[in-house]
DNA sequence: AATTTAGCATTAAATATTTCATTTCAGAGC
DNA sequence: GCTCTGAAATGAAATATTTAATGCTAAATT
């Protein structure tokens, strides 16, 4: 399922017209500078000029195909991951081959693996679903900065926060709420947070968009069939129009 | 529901006999020195001697009886909280009423509310389960060295990622698990995590236990009998007894 | 143009979980 | 000792959710 190549759509091709930023200097310098995260303020600001050349220095820029496991799940975290063009899933995979998708990560954002400091762990498997160009930070490389630059921790502590947060919120959200609440908050959400459109057209399989909502796409589709019947959306194979955003809002709230 | 007094509990009463820890100055500096967290080291041995003090100084002792509210969710978050003695529960209050109990607080542990350095906001209610003495430490006054001193910044980076890590294992676990896996979740929390014996006496209701594994108590209670009659584990109103452990586990990992 | 394939949509049956109603039980207060 | 009360335990019914099975559709391959 996570392997599944889906070249055809046509974002897709889109997104293989990027600039090979190895080819470009002030491109490699500056592509993870323009990161941020959670609303939190970019975790670059806080360095200094020597110290942000030394990390652009090291790190490594990669390319992956749509479907391709990027990190995996209690593999070691040694990188952090700068996601420069495109879109990949963050997936806690279950005991019995569950998959629950936690969150969708666009470009210029950071993911940094949940269990940095700590344990070293990747807790979840992030998974390119479009063509992905990304930065790998090392993490060691950004700790050395840590004890001498109160402002750089600072800063990667609001980015740990903010992600708790979300995260946090993600989660509880699953386990409050029935399944109507969870499509309500899926399709807010891709229609908020990714796509910033109404109508908007998605890349996503209806078994992604279930594994968001936590439920099986059985049920995400019967959800969205209901939605469809009492006039609040308008959905097709691949794109959601919210007609009545204000009652779906309201399912979102009620749970 | 969360501010039933429970003043009959044998436990209750060993616990509202704690020494005054106003009364004695090495007590009253100390007592958060002691704290620590999810594994990780104590956030106050970053500090130098006079920081610590300074903290210390400022520092306020409140005692709670069973039963009441130490912090309300979404209300603004000013203070850390070190539970000196007692028992709290973190709670998510959902939209319909239904509670989930997130975590379990002991003695010598801190609790900092999830979104200290972005939001300032208790993303959680906190509830006295027995008697309760803990110290509030003002969160403006612990920023201020975080500027000023960077392996403090590191301890208390530490702090978070090992509270993140651990809530999100638990919510995971909520999620992915059918309730037999829930129920062994909550079992084996409590024997290892909070008692520390088996058999244990617990002073949680049983909605309390049902409210951490993510179910209804009429559940909860089936999914014990269960458990009674496939002879894993002997309970009785207040106490638990696990025979046999590895099925106990076996059930946790298969979800 | 015909074939293949992956994903979509829909249904009925099976299972998991909650809700509701009722009874039992143990400790608190008199 | 008796009564009262809130929690614990239990069973039946209602609901939510998943599983399994099937035909459909649109895009890719040949």
């Amino acid at each position: 399922m996570l392997n599944s190549r889906r070249f055809w759509y046509p974002y897709m091709h889109a997104s293989t017209t990027l600039n090979n930023c190895d080819s470009c200097e002030g491109c490699k310098y500056n592509c993870c500078i323009n990161s941020n995260n959670c609303g939190a303020s970019n975790i670059f600001n806080g360095l200094t000029r020597d110290e942000l050349r030394s990390i652009m220095d090291n790190k490594r820029q990669i390319k992956f195909r749509a479907g391709e496991t990027i990190t995996k799940q209690n593999t070691p975290l040694t990188h952090l991951i700068c996601i420069k063009s495109g879109l990949a899933k963050v997936v806690s995979e279950g005991p019995k081959g569950k998959n629950l998708i936690i969150d969708i990560i666009k470009d210029n954002n950071i993911f940094t693996g949940g269990g940095t400091v700590i344990d070293d762990t990747h807790h979840f498997t992030v998974a390119a679903i479009t063509d992905i160009e990304c930065c790998f930070i090392e993490t060691s490389k950004i700790f050395t900065f840590l004890s001498v630059n109160s402002t750089f921790a600072i800063e990667l502590m609001k980015l740990y926060n903010g992600q708790h947060i979300k995260m946090h919120k993600t989660l509880i959200n699953l386990i409050h709420k029935y399944m109507p609440g969870r499509v309500a908050d899926t399709l807010l959400f891709l229609k908020n947070e990714i796509y910033d459109s109404n109508p908007y057209q998605f890349i996503l399989t209806k078994q992604e968009l279930a594994d968001m909502s936590g439920m099986t796409k059985e049920s995400f589709i019967r959800n969205l069939k209901d939605f469809e019947d009492s006039g609040i959306i308008n959905h097709s194979r691949n794109s959601i129009h919210i007609l009545k955003e204000e009652d779906l809002i309201e399912i979102s709230r009620n749970g």
